[in-house]
DNA sequence: CCTCCACAGGAAGCGCAGGAGT
DNA sequence: ACTCCTGCGCTTCCTGTGGAGG
């Protein structure tokens, strides 16, 4: 008989697996700095019963923006003043009403019943700070929210109601297009201050991912050739801490199951391509279907060698805009569905270039008049494989 | 040169589902 | 449970762009 234990057996590679984890916030954060000062220096007001300026973070996914945001709140928390820093996920509370609903409960107790409306809790938000506290909400993934004009609005109102005490907001964003959405008084008033996190160079993700295998690992599992490819690897395609993790980890893991005791490039090496699946397989998964759908088409259309547009230096392997929707259409008529108009299927194009699932180029001169050329973000046989075991054929 | 083609992407409007208020 | 409202995904309509062809 099998038992547990047997599979369980202690690791040879990994002493903590934890410290790879994206959540993991550890002690120094690395290159991070100057961000920090100028955060905490942004943030001290409130410290002394003053009201700070409101704030909006940018950058790309994995250059530390959540990360020193969580670490300066943690300080601010030590600080133990009356005032109360709050983190908020707008992927999950993405409404006023839910976030305002999120603030109060972790805020004030007897508030954790279902059914109070959005006056409630404004009201008791507006009786916390009455009594000359402040209140520093951090919206993190902010573009994932909806009516944030509406929330600013509303907290704005609140601090004119307010004599002393007050709240701020922290915002956090992605995405620099975000602010191109908001109504001209809320940027004013949400970009009193902006700070921008750039992406990670080679050298710094080199020091980073030390730290975390020294914490990670047992002694001398890793060499410093593999932590220097898997750095080189990341910073040439994004600069994100994240990607360079998850290398770091699905290297180690493919060690531990070879029986290895040590993690070398080959491993780090594989790791790159299974991870570079992972992500795409995980957002494709994700997609409204008809998204999956023009997706499916363009890999098909990628993999059967369809006519490609061929212009200058080399830059083909490109597909037409035009035949990349007629394939979509026929795939859906095969599939009796009704395909979207073309308006929204190059609405679709955009949210799929924004994903990094494709990359289109505008064809300029030579080619059509003015269209789009369209290619593959990765290689086609992942999904094309995946969507015909989800769509049949 | 003008017109047509093939497309881009903004603006407006439509129907729908789901939440708030009663 | 019932309307009323509102945001969202789409469609329709429209204006603009640049090559191809008469």
């Amino acid at each position: 008989m099998p038992s547990f234990g047997e599979f369980a057996s202690p690791s040879r590679i990994f002493r903590d697996r934890d410290v790879l984890s994206p959540h993991f916030i550890p002690n120094t954060l690395y290159f991070r700095e100057h961000q920090i000062r100028e955060l905490m220096s942004i943030l001290v007001p409130a410290l002394q019963g003053k009201k700070p300026r409101n704030l909006m973070i940018y950058g790309k996914t994995g250059t530390g923006k959540t990360c020193v945001t969580k670490h300066v709140a943690k300080k601010f928390e030590e600080e133990g003043s009356s005032a109360k820093i709050l983190y908020i996920n707008c992927r999950m509370y993405n409404k006023p009403y839910r976030i305002l609903s999120k603030a109060m409960k972790s805020l004030a107790d007897g508030v954790d019943k279902q059914g109070y409306g959005l006056s409630f809790y404004y009201d008791k938000m507006l009786e916390w700070c009455r009594e000359g506290r402040q209140l520093i909400l951090i919206l993190d993934e902010i573009d994932m929210a909806k009516s944030i004009d509406e929330l600013i609005y509303t907290l704005t109102r609140a601090n004119d109601e307010l004599g002393k005490g007050g709240v701020s907001l922290i915002g956090i964003s992605n995405r620099l297009t975000f602010k191109d959405g908001l109504d001209p008084r809320s940027k004013s008033s949400l970009y009193e201050r902006a700070m921008i996190f750039p992406p990670y160079t080679a050298s710094e993700l080199q020091k980073i991912l030390q730290q975390r295998a020294e914490m990670a690992f047992k002694d001398n599992v890793i060499s410093a050739g593999a932590i220097n490819l898997a750095s080189a690897f990341t910073a040439q395609d994004s600069g994100d801490a994240r990607y360079a993790l998850k290398m770091l980890s699905r290297a180690a893991e493919l060690a531990e199951e070879r029986g290895l005791s040590k993690i070398s490039d080959s491993e780090v090496k594989e790791a790159r391509d299974v991870v570079e699946t992972d992500l795409v397989k995980e957002a494709v998964d994700k997609l409204p279907e008809h998204l999956q759908l023009v997706l499916y088409a363009v890999a098909r259309l990628t993999l059967s060698g369809s006519r490609y547009a061929r212009f200058e230096e080399g830059k083909d392997g490109y597909l037409f805009s035009g035949d990349v929707y007629e394939d979509y259409a026929e795939l859906c008529s095969k599939l009796g569905k009704q395909s979207k108009t073309a308006r929204s299927y190059r609405s679709y194009l955009g949210d799929l270039e924004m994903l990094g699932l494709v990359t289109t180029v505008e064809s300029g001169k030579g080619i059509r008049g003015h269209t789009k050329l369209i290619k593959l973000g990765h290689t086609p046989q992942e999904t094309v494989s995946m969507m015909k075991q989800k769509f049949g054929e």
